[in-house]
DNA sequence: TCTGGGGTCCTAGGACCC
DNA sequence: TCTGGGGTCCTAGGACCC
């Protein structure tokens, strides 16, 4: 039996743990940047707000309805997420934590108690050790567990066991509120007469492979109590590792980009050494606005594709690499949104991958020691920057003054992850 | 008149998720 | 004027191989 456990409205839910003030009144957490609401508490939900809405259309009804916002925290919410999980593997080992507020979990229930007995249990002992309300959803499969989840969410006591005939319940959902069918394929299986979620179980597997393709046919599965996605390795590596930003005005100008560029790629080499891995190679890519001149509007994006002599998590080395690739995307005249940049083919430092024709002993022996020591340097730098704050030092080729940076004006503390941040009472 | 068949690898793009 | 960031998987088509 899998439960899906979700967190409600968690960004809105983990700013509520450290800021009594919020409790009852409609909250929104804004994107980076400040452009947009990602989080709503029930309150705004109630006032109609929809997830997405920009700030500025948000900004006449702040006063108006005494809404609170927030600029998102992510070191914040990151540190909750990782309670919440710690919660879970308390109840079992198999915890396959799915995105920062959810995770799917695979019970064998204790003697003598039921599927909803347990999932109010779960539900308390988060909501009571880290603060955070949960739904809690069972079912035999991942996707009907979702939809158990949703329903959990609406009652009162936060829990729902999807029964054994889930038909009725499939007869009653929208085929677009399935996880896995978006807003595509939900448009095309209504222009062939599909609009409930029962009915599109029961389509043949051939003729959805045909029409649609092996994602949708096995969604379709799942429906009907077949597990058809995967149990995820939960110690895989990831496949990428990246750090990108929207700037917080229009950049023109290439010294900018490449302040900006050699910032998030300083972070997301952060995230690798973190995790101990190194990248093979990376995608570094700039996005502009679209022309004032009417007849070239489309914005765009170009990028490109370095790899490294060796598998690296060096930051100088990096961003050497990077920053020689930026002059050929850059074209002047256009006004810049937002760059990012990209790791790829991530391995283990605890399992590197030798070259096999090592022709040239001594170089490549020396190319390796200096890797390995680069990286071991900037090691050092991460424990001195998560001591002193994460910009005590920091590449000159970042920037001082930052012009690009993003705007977060409404940013609460980090009150788990930093020293001077710890919440104080008088 | 008439010119094969089977395979792999890579990349770009599309679709989805939270 | 002003709309985020970080991921995953699959497919089609081109290049290349024997």
């Amino acid at each position: 039996m899998y439960a899906l456990i979700d967190c409600n409205n968690f960004y809105v839910s983990c700013e509520r743990i450290f800021d009594l003030s919020l409790e009852n009144k409609p909250v929104a957490i804004l994107s980076n940047n400040d452009g947009c609401v990602i989080s709503r508490s029930n309150e705004l939900k109630a006032l109609n707000v929809k997830m997405g809405t920009p700030f500025f259309q948000l900004k006449p009804l702040i006063k108006k309805h005494g809404i609170e916002c927030r600029s998102s925290n992510y070191e914040l919410y990151g540190d909750i997420s990782q309670r919440v999980m710690n919660v879970l593997n308390q109840f079992t080992p198999e915890v396959e934590p799915y995105s920062i507020d959810e995770a799917f979990v695979r019970i064998k229930l204790p003697e003598n108690q039921s599927y909803f007995e347990y999932g109010v249990k779960i539900r308390q002992t988060i909501l009571q050790w880290v603060g955070v309300p949960v739904g809690v959803g069972f079912a035999s499969t991942k996707t009907l567990a979702k939809i158990a989840n949703h329903i959990a969410k609406k009652r009162a006591d936060g829990v729902f066991v999807m029964p054994g005939n889930s038909m009725q319940i499939l007869n009653d959902l929208g085929v677009e509120e399935v996880w896995g069918i978006g807003r595509r394929i939900a448009k095309r299986l209504h222009a062939i007469g599909i609009y409930k979620a029962g009915n599109f179980a029961s389509q043949e597997q051939s003729l959805l492979k045909k029409k649609f393709n092996v994602m949708v046919a096995r969604t379709a599965l799942e429906l009907n109590g077949i597990n058809a996605v995967p149990v995820e390795d939960v110690t895989a590596l990831p496949q990428s590792i990246s750090c990108s930003r929207s700037f917080g005005s229009p950049v023109f100008e290439l010294k900018h980009l490449q302040e900006a560029v050699s910032d998030y790629a300083s972070k997301a080499a952060v995230k690798l050494r973190e995790s101990k891995q190194l990248a093979a190679g990376a995608q570094v890519y700039i996005q502009y606005y679209p022309e004032y001149n009417p007849i070239y509007r489309e914005g765009g994006f170009r990028g490109a594709t370095v790899r490294f002599e060796q598998p690296t998590a060096a930051t100088g080395t990096i961003l050497n690499s990077l920053l020689n690739a930026l002059p050929k995307l850059f074209i002047k005249g256009r006004r810049y949104k937002k760059a990012g940049v990209v790791f790829f083919e991530l391995s283990s430092t605890e399992n590197v991958q030798e070259q096999l024709f090592n022709f040239n002993v001594n170089s490549n022996t020396v190319a390796n020691s200096e890797n390995e020591k680069q990286t071991e340097l900037y090691k050092t730098l991460d424990e001195i920057n998560k001591k002193f704050g994460s910009n005590t030092i920091f590449n000159l080729s970042s920037g001082i003054e930052k012009p690009w940076k993003m705007k977060r004006d409404h940013l609460s503390k980090r009150y788990t992850t930093n020293w001077n941040q710890l919440m104080t009472v008088k």
